[in-house]
DNA sequence: TATAAAGTGTAACAGTTGTTACAATCTGGA
DNA sequence: TCCAGATTGTAACAACTGTTACACTTTATA
């Protein structure tokens, strides 16, 4: 769900050289930021398009009673809330933490723009990343409207198992894992105990395996 | 959050003749569907934009235990889930379903990129409402990672309520509204009413109207 | 208007989750 | 290596929600 190395937005490795996706006369700032430092704070005005050149971040939502709802992990190369620079109400939906020091390209949006217009393969990319951050999105609603933990873990496993019996490394801890389920962090952990004592899956510090499909499959019914 | 009346999207109003929107040359077709008929199931590949020119439908998400998760209800002149046209994975992520006698319009993908670099406008509208449609979704996630069913009440009403001491037409009748929280349909009664005995709130048939802002606001705390 | 269908109010109970607290373990950096 | 802080395991209890069932009311329509 949460893959990072996605080649679907390229040509800012080598940003500084020549690039087929901009013209040299191209209007834009560059930004580096420390790490664990804030990025964009959820409600910031977004009136350019930011890409993420080096480095990585996460996002997280911050409800109104103050729990967190942890969004995704991003690495370089990836815009940044790309979306939100065409609404009407241009706010940054997320908090935007450095997991590390960080590059950030800014690309005014009168520049966007034009970068549409004329450049189609740039356009194309632009659509192609929305609609899959659109997807995501719809994946996180499918997954918040499961009502029980395990299931919202059954869920979470079986989409992120590559294959049968092989294990997975899980890259958040169960802080983040909790908050990216919306849920309570000792609740989590009770049912990832169960779980396991039910033979379901195997724990072995970041290293997740499956033991029983079916048994999984039959927490979403 | 459920605005409809959005003039975001136009256009399409008097299609058959002419728009400054599409040249005259453009490919597309219509189809006619009656009341309470799926246009679009879950999962169906989208390989064109679909537009929604007249009627109204709603949208669902069907989770994997078979649950409802109530999107939202779009009337005319819309289209549909238009983001996914350019998605790796270009399925729908909702079940559409007529409301009413609906007309839909259909463009073939090549020729709405053509439309994308020939029409500069039709480009920024699609860009603005697809912007518009995440900020929608991002709203839904920040409404289902609420915990409690008087806190996502709370956050709606509020949300939804023109001016303090208002009333306001609640379109949904508890069992819809009970599948756009994600809850169960009793257990979204009783939060109403105990609500309504805390003096929060009032309901008269559809009519809500908010007593106690304050009291409200505590509850996302 | 009569009748069926849809929608609403409510209750009892089981099941799940949140909260709080604390101990145990792990980990990164001095 | 050692220590402080982060992470994890676990327990008891309260709070909340789901489930099921049924009566009542409203709405649509034949």
């Amino acid at each position: 769900m949460t893959k990072n190395n996605n080649p679907e937005w390229t040509g800012f490795e080598n940003l500084r050289e020549d690039s087929d996706l901009f013209p040299s006369d191209l209007k834009y700032s560059i930004k580096n930021y420390p790490k664990n430092e804030v990025v964009f704070h959820q409600g910031d005005i977004c009136d350019a398009l930011y890409i993420l050149i080096d480095g990585s971040v996460k996002t997280e939502m911050v409800t109104e009673n103050g729990n967190l709802l942890g969004i995704e992990m991003i690495s370089a190369p990836r815009p940044l809330a790309p979306a939100f620079v065409f609404s009407d109400n241009n706010r940054f939906p997320v908090d935007v933490t450095t997991l590390e020091a960080v590059e950030v390209l800014r690309i005014p949006k009168d520049e966007v723009m034009r970068l549409m217009t004329t450049q189609p393969d740039f356009m194309k990319q632009f659509l192609t990343h929305n609609a899959n951050r659109t997807q995501f999105l719809t994946n996180r609603l499918q997954l918040l409207s499961i009502k029980t933990i395990k299931g919202k873990l059954a869920h979470f496993l079986l989409e992120n198992s590559i294959e049968e019996g092989k294990p997975f490394e899980m890259k958040r801890n169960q802080t983040e894992l909790a908050d990216f389920f919306g849920v309570a962090r000792p609740s989590l952990a009770r049912s990832l105990s169960e779980m396991m004592q039910e033979g379901l899956i195997s724990i072995n510090k970041k290293e997740y395996r499956i033991l029983n499909y079916k048994g999984l499959r039959e927490l979403l019914l």
